[in-house]
DNA sequence: TTCCAACATCGGGGAATCCCCGACGCGGAT
DNA sequence: ATCCGCGTCGGGGATTCCCCGATGTTGGAA
């Protein structure tokens, strides 16, 4: 029962909504806030990856919502997945953390909006009427950072060189924060063993990072800041 | 309005329960949750701490839902000084995180009990129902985890935490949290490769780590909130 | 006092990893 | 058309991990 179907769109009118996040309360939670709205309903759920494309494919929702940190494959993963097989279809990004980072990287991967878990349970509604409308939706704060971000691109002041990880440099980086090893890491991404130390390599890379010890405290440091933060 | 009330105790019956979480979905959505169950109201939501002490006053809520990891002062710190105004309130912590030290955390602060936003809904009604009984609750996998440490020698049951490293064991944990070699320490130590070694083991022993990569995780983490606290 | 448990120190040896060398295809930028 | 970054993997030696020990010391329990 890992993703679960609902039958409530009885009145055609109303716009269907997927959810997949990993934490059930704020799955269900929202699909009771987004059944409370009239012109739009809960179509189905799922808590990761795999069970999520298919019942996508089974319930063909008019919008997604995706938390961006998922268990195994994360959002922007699933993300990509759903641009080849519905490149159409809206997507919702839902997220804990206020790193512009990535919002940028959600975008870029083809989302059509990104929201933070710290917003107004409104400005979600919000942003699926906006998106349901064709338009794009990104939080004012997200918005100004972005903003800033860009502009300071030119003086050379210094970027949090994490923003110079690629997409998957990232999400192994985020896995080895909390304390995954290099197999799991594998196995959880469905990759070699080969595939995902060659990221680690790219990773101290780019971070300048001497060790494999040094590789692990700062990615454990960098989780430590998103929560505290 | 960052701390609202409702009057929906007409039912003198219904358990109150206090909600206080920094993301307005999971707080509005386990509202909704929790307020589908019969003998269960909510009764007011906080997104901090100070405005949750102030509500907490006026409202006399039967029992709270606490995440942990909120803006500012954290659950914790809330807890705390709930104990002092309320000591015998019943609080259950919220975490997102299946770490066993945050929860050992939480119930030495005096929480009634400790729940992954993993778990199934179901699971945190029932985590409230047994703590209104005066019970605790704690999740399975967190339970037996907990009680590992505890079982742990079978004679003379000491919980295991950092205080039970040796001194040369807590000179390595710090090492390691520094990001060091192995090697390093040894050399930094003069001592063998394969006695740092040596402690490495015991200390993963002592504090039921699984891996390396734990070991270096939770000595980053040790260090961070020893700077911070 | 004797004894034991914990500590500090080190080794052997196989499995896993780290880390440097590649490789290939692919898509976007120049 | 070329180049460069990305994602994906392999070879192979150095290192670390991790389980088995070992020795000696020391402080407290029997």
């Amino acid at each position: 029962m890992i993703a679960k179907q609902a039958n409530n769109n009885f009145a055609s009118k109303k716009k269907t909504v997927f959810v997949v996040d990993d934490h059930p309360i704020v799955r269900q939670g929202l699909a009771l806030l987004i059944n409370q709205e009239s012109d739009l309903a809960v179509c189905g759920e799922a808590e990761e990856m795999h069970s999520a494309l298919s019942a996508i494919q089974a319930t063909r929702p008019d919008i997604l919502i995706v938390d961006i940190s998922l268990n195994g494959p994360d959002g922007l993963e699933l993300l990509k997945h759903i641009r080849i097989s519905a490149p159409r279809l809206p997507v919702l990004i839902l997220s804990m953390h206020d790193e512009s980072i990535y919002a940028e990287r959600a975008l870029r991967a083809g989302a059509n909006g990104y929201i933070m878990k710290q917003e107004a349970t409104e400005k979600v509604m919000v942003a699926l009427r906006r998106i349901l409308s064709g338009e794009i939706y990104v939080s004012d704060r997200i918005a100004n950072s972005m903003l800033r971000h860009y502009v300071r691109g030119a003086d050379g002041s210094e970027h949090s060189s994490i923003s110079d990880l690629s997409d998957r440099e990232l999400e192994v980086f985020r896995l080895i924060g909390e304390g995954q090893g290099t197999r799991q890491i594998a196995e959880a991404l469905h990759l070699s063993v080969k595939t995902v130390e060659s990221y680690q390599a790219h990773i101290k890379e780019k971070l300048s990072l001497r060790s494999a010890r040094e590789l692990v405290q700062h990615a454990v440091q960098w989780n430590v800041r998103e929560k505290t933060a």
